[in-house]
RNA sequence: GAUUAUGUAGCUCAGCAGGUAGAGCACAUCCCUUUUAAGGAUGGGGUCCUGGGUUCGAAUCCCAGCAUGAUCACCA
């Protein structure tokens, strides 16, 4: 970063010049430019204030309060750093809390034991008026016991590593109360890293996001199975009915789609001969956003060959149960009101079962017409583009989905809702397929994979129809996948889960915006402003630029429309309001910029 | 996409039968050698989201827009 920014000019005169409004950055707060003067302070005492060198680390925070309690001998010479996230300075002492990567510890800093002989300025200048909240700083010291009973660090050395120029919002607890959170979703989303620094419990969610898929590739890893990686842009967005995002290749000058899931690609791994692969993937569907949506978001699937679907949801709860061991160390997990219980087996509810159930139709053997009617019945909205498969769907939607709050397996789809699926072996109506709902949404989806060529290009012939009938998420005909099943893939059975629910559901958040890093949001509107050299070009004086822009006038061609006499009452009111030693506009002048414009 | 709520200081929020913009924390100055959502005193800080309208006068009322949340629709 280029030196001259913090040396500018309207700066050095600063206590003086802060009152007068006119001269303050549009941009800068007052807090932030009185941190940009202890910079610059800083680097006139000689401090680097992004020193370059390392600072050698010897302790996490975490570590000095799980240990010291059991031994007061350790921990002589710590050296340890971190932000400065809150500060308490009782005369010659002061009290820090400095946050490092696990947690807070206080630090104890005593000006005598941090200054040399009789020169107090370090503690007086450097640290009391130079530093501030959300600096990072390296101090070495010894743990000790304050009297209020608080484990602390008694600092010998305190070496400023990166001066934080932005005042972070100071988010306190006392009680398990929250006081001055920062909760305002478009600021935590938007500026997550800050979400991370002040509120706790962020980023214990990302590291149980972490450790979940972790648990989930030990369990693969552990049956043999390889991890793999197949195409993100893809010439056919196959293997779900989803709309997909569309981009353009120059080269080739074709469209390309986004994946919308990688079922196609894996399956074509297992013809290769592979008995099991897995990827953990991004896909991307062009569809709305909520509380359970983001434009991208985290899939696995894994495809196991000589496997059917029963011995899929038996590998499926396993693996569920062990990643709710692995990151609580019980199978029962707490979701909003709910307490879901992860231990094998699951229950498990055909399709038509649990719309007799929930509805007291048996659709079993209806015809698409008779289906339509019990739709109306239970007064569900069924479009004509709609085929049987899909009246089904919205039914369990509507009716049925909500109520399996325990992990349940709904098993058994109609065929015409699944034509990636095998047909059931004991009915042809039916595909051996399951999903898996927690909470009352779908978390896993999965099947006996058809290996039929001849049936698998029939299917597909049939969501061609579909997509004819105006179905604009039926699905494409991939020919070369078609080409893959020919030449014969085994039996196998495949299973997506949603790893974005998945962490939702284990980590008790009730928003994928939570488990997310950065989930999409709209841009952030830019200010257009015309620079202040440009204004001088057309003769403004320097000293009328802020009133200007204060005027609402940030750009040039805005104020060419600016009605002048009332600009010209604004700028003298201006004036006269803030005192301003400055001559009074007069409209000559006025009239004589804009005409430069 | 529809409905609805919200948008005021760095953060959290008051204020609104229309009449000079408030609090706590943060920040600044001063005092204080061990405090605990940090002690005392003083002080600075706001395009009250944007643009129109009504009005002598709008943070406040009306309309439109933008952003975000919630619900619904679509979907995982």
């Amino acid at each position: 970063m280029s030196a001259s920014l913090f040396r500018i000019s309207h700066l050095t005169d600063f206590p003086y010049l802060c009152k007068k409004k006119y001269f303050m950055s549009l941009e800068l707060s007052e807090q932030e430019l009185f941190r940009r003067k202890s910079l610059e302070e800083l680097q006139n005492a000689g401090i680097n204030p992004y020193p370059a060198d390392l600072f050698e680390v010897n302790v996490k925070s975490s570590e000095i309060l799980a240990n010291y309690p059991k031994d007061n001998n350790l921990y002589k010479n710590v050296s340890i750093a971190g932000r400065i996230m809150s500060r308490r300075i009782m005369g010659a002492a002061s009290f820090v809390e400095l946050q490092d990567s696990t947690g807070r510890i206080q630090l104890y800093i005593k000006r005598d034991d941090i200054c040399q002989g009789e020169d107090t300025s370090f503690y007086n200048n450097v640290f009391k008026k130079m530093m501030d909240i959300g600096d990072i700083i390296g101090v070495t010291g010894f743990v000790f016991t304050t009297q209020m009973g608080e484990i602390s660090i008694h600092v010998s050395d305190l070496k400023l590593l990166s001066k934080s120029l932005k005042p972070l919002p100071i988010v306190k607890e006392k009680d398990g109360v929250l006081f001055d959170a920062f909760s305002d979703p478009e600021q935590r989303y938007r500026q997550r890293y800050v979400d991370l620094i002040v509120n706790e419990g962020v980023k214990e969610t990302f590291i149980k996001r972490t450790k979940i898929v972790q648990s989930m590739r030990e369990f693969f890893n552990s049956k043999g199975y390889l991890e793999v990686e197949t195409p993100i842009l893809q010439a056919i967005p196959g293997g779900a009915a989803a709309r997909p995002f569309i981009t353009h290749h120059n080269a080739l000058n074709i469209p390309l789609y986004l994946r919308v899931a990688n079922e196609l690609y894996l399956k074509r791994l297992i013809v290769g001969g592979f008995d099991g692969v897995y990827e953990f993937s991004k896909d991307f569907r062009n569809e709305g956003m909520d509380r359970t949506h983001n434009p991208e978001f985290t899939v696995m699937e894994i495809y196991v060959a000589y496997k059917d679907y029963k011995w899929m949801m038996d590998f499926t709860e396993q693996m569920i149960e062990k990643v709710a061991k692995d990151l609580h160390g019980t199978t029962m997990v707490r979701f909003g009101e709910n307490d879901i219980e992860f231990k094998t087996p699951f229950a498990r509810v055909t399709m038509i079962d649990a719309i007799k159930e929930h509805t007291g139709f048996d659709i079993s053997g209806m015809d698409e017409d008779q289906i339509r009617e019990v739709c109306t019945k239970l007064h569900i909205e069924a479009e004509p583009s709609m085929g049987k498969g899909k009246l089904i769907d919205e039914i369990f939607g509507a009716k049925c989905e909500q109520h399996y709050i325990q992990p349940t397996f709904i098993i058994d789809y109609p065929v015409e809702m699944s034509p990636l699926c095998k047909k059931h072996r004991l009915n042809p109506e039916l595909t051996e397929r399951f999903e898996l709902f927690v909470n009352g949404k779908e978390l896993a989806n999965a099947y006996s994979e058809l290996n039929d060529p001849i049936d698998q290009r029939e299917r597909f012939q049939e969501q061609l129809k579909l997509s004819e009938k105006g179905d604009d998420e039926a699905m494409f005909i991939d020919q070369d996948f078609l080409r893959a099943l020919e030449y014969g893939m085994p039996p196998t059975s495949g299973m997506g889960i949603g790893i974005d629910r998945l962490v939702m559901f284990m980590t008790n958040s009730n928003s994928i915006q939570d488990v997310l890093f950065f989930p999409q949001m709209r841009p952030e509107k830019k200010v257009v402003q015309t620079s202040d050299e440009d204004f001088m070009a057309i003769g403004v004086h320097e000293y009328w630029i802020q009133p200007i822009r204060k005027a609402g006038f940030n750009t040039l061609s805005a104020l060419k429309e600016a009605n002048i006499n009332k600009l010209f009452n604004d700028l003298n009111g201006f004036r006269k309001k803030n005192k301003l030693d400055i001559p009074a506009m007069n409209l000559g002048e006025l009239t004589d910029w804009i005409s430069k414009i």
